[in-house]
DNA sequence: AGAATATGTAAAGGAAACTTGACAAAACAC
DNA sequence: GTGTTTTGTCAAGTTTCCTTTACATATTCT
């Protein structure tokens, strides 16, 4: 599953640390969904939808039935 | 928050332990989800919001801040 | 160049999601 | 009622998400 995060994220003139400190989560938590490490909770690919204005389908692209 | 998951599987006439095979999940996980247990990953959110045709949005109910 | 800022990443640990197996209770037959 | 199906739940274990701390690499700015 792929995202538009960091995408986003600099639209709005933020930085990684900016980020996480609004969203309430670590820098490395950021990163590394930037860097599809992995995927955020559905909690958090909320907040994360929820600050961007965007639903979460807009941020995070689902590859139907690929695992991953 | 909150999710409609019970009562979609019930319009599509499903019971846990088959829509659990169709999700490739267990169906102790979809009991959870139900009852509240706690939320499915981004990833499962997306399969449930796929099979049933539906957009995450109109399936789980954010509440914006409120942490669970 | 050097200094400051931003990002990647790794280790170790905790918390949440998910598993299998099992059993009890509830709901739905007949 | 008894029997069958469905659902709730518990225990114990694995995997994924997320944490803090730390350091290395990049990027940007004088």
């Amino acid at each position: 599953m792929k995202n538009y995060v960091e995408q986003l994220r600099k639209e709005h003139g933020l930085n990684q640390d900016e980020l996480a400190k609004i969203l309430r989560v670590s820098r490395q938590t950021i990163s590394s969904i930037e860097n599809g490490k992995y995927n955020p909770s559905l909690e958090l690919a909320f907040a994360i939808s929820d600050f961007f204005q965007k639903t979460i389908e807009e941020i995070f692209v689902y590859e139907r039935g690929t695992k991953k």
